[in-house]
DNA sequence: GACCAGGCACATC
DNA sequence: GATGTGCATGGT
């Protein structure tokens, strides 16, 4: 690994003993293990610029309706789903790509969402993102959350962090951070599963909008004052 | 009451 | 290709 590489599994070392495992992608106990790979795939829409909180709500809400199949979601209507989905926020949105992510798996895979997620990465990845409504990070949590590929998640969060540590630029995209990671860090999907939910993690507790650095695990690390 | 939260599509330049 | 805007609830 070179050096970079090992500067970012200093920083995931450092996240992960401050606030553990994260055990992602957090999923509803209740729920059959044949669906828990569509309430993925469902929560990584709704989780669009949103609280996971509210998300739970929804999904909670889905899942108490009898709800979360893939049969059920394509026979509800949009305003039908909109309103189960409502905690979420942006629900009239989100009602759409919901529907338009569920008819695709319904026309090309006769419902059965693992026969989606079984296709190679590369593939898949561009599958999804040819459906209205997903983007590189939906798409990207789909691969790694649920069908359990290893491909890097980039957030807000995430995007942030390496900004003031100055360790990428402003400038830097989506497909840019995805590749650092993946060029630098060793592609292990347990790995991958937990650096990204470690990002948010010290996003939610440190890295605000409003710098708080006091305490951060990552407060030793390169940081560049001049930095957004 | 302001600010923020695990984005995305679309319009416009 | 870059930038701006709409979408909306709920916690701090």
């Amino acid at each position: 690994m070179d050096q970079l590489g090992e500067t970012l599994m200093a920083m995931y070392g450092a996240m992960r003993g401050r606030f553990g495992d994260q055990q992602w992608w957090p999923s509803s106990a209740r729920l059959p293990a044949g669906r828990r790979k569509l309430e993925i795939c469902v929560g990584a829409i709704l989780t669009q610029n949103t609280n996971w909180r509210n998300v739970e709500k929804a999904l909670a809400r889905l899942i108490d309706g009898g709800c979360m199949s893939v049969r059920r979601l394509d026979a509800m209507r949009a305003e039908e789903l909109a309103e189960l989905i409502r905690p979420a926020g942006y629900f009239n949105v989100k009602a759409r790509r919901v529907k338009h992510f569920i008819a695709h798996v319904q026309q090309r895979y006769g419902g059965r969402i693992e026969r989606l997620l079984r296709r190679p990465a590369g593939p898949l990845r561009a599958e999804l993102l040819g459906i209205n409504g997903i983007g590189r990070e939906t798409a990207d949590s789909m691969i790694l959350y649920a069908a359990g590929r290893c491909t890097f998640v980039v957030d807000a969060y995430t995007r942030r962090a390496l900004r003031r540590h100055g360790l990428i630029d402003a400038s830097a995209d989506y497909e840019a951070i995805k590749s650092l990671f993946e060029s630098h860090v060793p592609a292990r999907v347990s790995l991958y599963n937990d650096y990204h939910a470690q990002w948010v993690a010290v996003g939610k507790h440190y890295c605000r909008p409003t710098a708080r650095c006091e305490g951060c695990p990552l407060a030793g690390f390169p940081h560049d004052p001049t930095a957004a």
